[in-house]
DNA sequence: TTTATTCATCGTATATTTACGATATTAAAT
DNA sequence: ATTTAATATCGTAAATATACGATGAATAAA
């Protein structure tokens, strides 16, 4: 983009953006759930959910591994996927702290 | 993208996805959390803060307005922004209700 | 061993995002 | 009336993201 700014802000604001941006698509969104909802973890199931071919699926399981939201392993001629707990859970409070204090600062809205 | 899938998801995921994606720039994370601190509402002293363009700033202020984050009025030769709470607080709770039911799931991780 | 299956990766086309300077607009200040 | 100040918008360049088909790699099945 012309120029990469995003590093030239806080730390904390980068972490927060990332965790947004690992969720700013609807099929993101879509394989986060079906993760959490099966305690087993899925693989090639998630390309027959979605309305997406197999190779883009794989795309995005790779940006949520990226994020960190995510982790997997090969499993015979199959991948297994699943949430990566800890640092979902570490997102999970980040963001939640960032919305809170939001909701804290709920005044009137002079706009 | 060669052809646009995002709306094949569930309206809901794509809701997420949308409040997701109005938070996936550190600099509209900033932006935020700069409205949120000043319960009288800024205008062109978040330009000073940050490290762009005026011009710049004023393209993220209008993304967050049409994720309906913000809103913004017209004060003088100054412009006045300042958080939609109502909007706000709909996305942060619709988000929350995300975060939270994948922490029930939380389980054990196979993989 | 050959074949089929499951998936990751590569190459590529197109769309979107990010960033800036230049310019337009509007109102305040002179 | 002119100038200055504050912003929004336009045009544009470069970077990323999205999507797919084709291909490759690795294992299981035949």
């Amino acid at each position: 983009m012309a120029q990469n700014k995003k590093t030239d802000f806080s730390g904390i604001d980068q972490e927060m953006a990332n965790f947004a941006k690992a969720l700013s698509h609807p099929a993101r969104v879509a394989i986060i759930k079906i993760l959490a909802e099966q305690n087993s973890c899925i693989c090639g199931e998630i390309v027959e959910v979605l309305p997406l071919a197999q190779s883009t699926v794989s795309q995005h399981l790779k940006e949520l591994q990226l994020a960190g939201l995510v982790k997997g392993t090969v499993d015979g001629k199959k991948s297994c996927y699943c949430i990566n707990w800890e640092t979902m859970q570490q997102s999970i409070q980040q963001f939640n702290g960032l919305l809170n204090s939001l909701n804290e600062r709920k005044t009137f809205s002079c706009c």
